[in-house]
RNA sequence: GCCGCGUUCGUCUAGGGGUUUAGGACGCCGCCCUUUCACGGCGGUAACACGGGUUCAAAUCCCGUACGCGGUACCA
């Protein structure tokens, strides 16, 4: 592998980042580290009718929240800036006319509504969607049918024009794809592309293929809806005598029934799709960039779970899957609860500070870490943590079906025992709490059962959480036997 | 329609001629641990789309069919 390896993530601002986005961005990331390359970010903004405001602050923020740092781009700069197509319009400005000059485009004139009326006379059953290419251009009106006078006649009097690429009729075109091998396709099937749109903007193929050239990108590794545009690509790099880059396409990202991965069909499936979703739904970056990495791809041992380094280490491009994944949020959350318990105690405590003060209000740092080691192994999401909301404040009611379950007759007066013999429980540790309740089950004549269930739910209020003695210890003396004796008082 | 790319358990996937009674993970089910719920451990469920070929031998190679996805824009 060549050692200077350049790859770029070239995102449209149209929108909130979604996950197959971040997905590509993580390949290239992992294909740039690994080879010890330049992972460069590019604004393809080139589409004014599509263009929304906050969406390049979205893509920045979602990248960095991932922890896929870029070397060259916005904001950051680089020695090939600007960074923002639309901002180098010069540059394809020169390439365009060096190829209207070499015969290899041509100018336009047809409008929309003639193009779609080309389209309605030409359409049969057997063909669908006639194209603007060789078989129709001649019947157009553009550079090629018009003769050079009406030609500069109409560039002088400021008609609308576009510029079109020529393409040639029945060449193969090929090329080594890095995860398909061999793809090739007849330049029959290819219309002639818009390069320059009426307004002056140059079309997700032109520049694409220019500025890489010119940002010396040498491996292009992108969604695999980009497979059918190579031929025009390559095609454009022949034209301006440029070598192409390395190509890989991944595999689509489907949805859980195996449709497209689109907003509405997500929505309707409960399924987020933009990463800004998933960071405020409370997913660890690293899970999600741990679940994406695996969905197409994988390191061919039995490990799956990666922190991003380790995916850095682990990654070859070469392993790419060649056929669509699809989601699974189960997995992704398995995968979140993982990578949640790899963190430090502190860590945890901080991500899951925020969803505990909105229930509970401020917490202490020294609290909250003691919540954490208490439900480390029951946590999915930091969040979950405020679950447990008891261990910051008394319970206010007793979750009903536990109480038909658990409280009995003698349960307020068992309860009662229990608090009372807690005040004299000095040490109140696990063992010694555990050691009182214990006794007093054997001097009461009563199952154990029959006293730490009415316990549990005394002090939580639930059912269900972690050991009950590490719980009590945690709540501190005073709150437990308060909340003994409220919840026999309350229960009866 | 045409072009392109795909197709191994429900899902993500390993495996790329004999090593395979097709392996792992999520999910699901059962058991163990256990005061509960988890975690963890153990076990189970479950797949090579179909049809032809090539070969001593095919999940693996070739062809076809079916199905899925993508493309077929002055969107990317």
């Amino acid at each position: 592998m060549a050692d200077n390896v350049r790859v770029r993530f070239a995102p449209s601002p149209t929108g909130l980042l979604h996950i197959g986005g971040l997905r590509t961005a993580l390949y290239n990331y992992l294909f740039a580290r690994r080879h010890g390359g330049t992972f460069v970010l590019r604004i393809e903004d080139t589409d004014r009718s599509r263009y929304v405001e906050e969406a390049e602050a979205d893509i920045l923020d979602s990248l960095a929240w991932a922890g896929l740092d870029f070397d060259e781009g916005p904001e950051k700069g680089g020695p090939h800036a600007p960074y923002y197509q639309s901002e180098r319009g010069d540059l394809y400005k020169r390439y365009v006319d060096q190829l209207i000059a070499s015969g290899d485009a041509y100018y336009a004139f047809d409008t929309p509504a003639e193009i779609d009326a080309m389209r309605e006379r030409l359409k049969t059953p057997d063909n669908p969607t006639p194209t603007y290419d060789a078989s129709t251009r001649m019947e157009m009106a553009n550079a090629l049918t018009l003769d050079a006078v009406e030609v500069q006649r109409r560039l002088d009097a400021g008609d609308e024009f576009v510029v079109r690429l020529k393409v040639p009729r029945g060449r193969s075109a090929r090329f080594e794809d890095l995860v398909r091998g061999w793809v090739s396709f007849d330049t029959s099937e290819v219309d002639d592309q818009v390069l320059l749109k009426s307004d002056g903007m140059p079309t997700y193929h032109l520049a694409n293929v220019v500025d890489d050239h010119t940002m010396d990108i040498t491996h292009v590794i992108r969604g695999e809806e980009w497979l059918p545009s190579v031929p025009k690509h390559l095609l454009l790099y022949e034209f301006l005598g440029w070598e192409p880059p390395a190509m890989a396409h991944l595999p689509l990202i489907l949805s859980p029934t195996g449709g497209k991965l689109s907003k509405r069909n997500a929505d309707k499936m409960g399924i987020p799709v933009s990463v800004k979703d998933y960071r405020e739904e409370g997913y660890e970056p690293e899970a999600l960039v741990n679940f994406l990495a695996f969905l197409g791809w994988n390191p061919g041992d039995e490990r799956e779970l990666f922190s991003l380094d380790e995916l850095v280490e682990a990654y070859s491009v070469e392993r790419t899957a060649h056929s669509g994944a699809q989601f699974d949020l189960d997995k992704l959350q398995w995968i979140n609860g993982q990578h949640l318990r790899a963190l430090p105690m502190s860590e945890i405590a901080e991500r899951a500070r925020e969803a505990v003060e909105a229930r509970v209000g401020p917490v202490e740092t020294g609290q909250l870490e003691a919540a954490v080691g208490l439900m480390r192994e029951r946590l999915t999401f930091a969040r979950d943590l405020a679950d447990a909301a008891y261990l910051f404040e008394d319970p206010t009611d007793f979750e009903e079906a536990g109480v038909q379950k658990r409280w009995k007759d003698d349960s307020a007066h068992l309860v009662r025992l229990y608090a009372d013999r807690l005040e004299a429980d000095v040490a109140f540790t696990v063992e010694s709490t555990e050691a009182v309740m214990r006794q007093l089950a054997e001097d009461e004549g009563a199952g154990f059962g029959r006293i730490i269930h009415p316990v549990r739910l005394a002090t939580t209020g639930v059912t269900v959480g972690a050991g009950m003695f590490e719980t009590l210890v945690v709540l501190g003396r005073d709150a437990t036997i308060r909340r003994l004796r409220r919840a026999a008082d309350v229960l009866g």
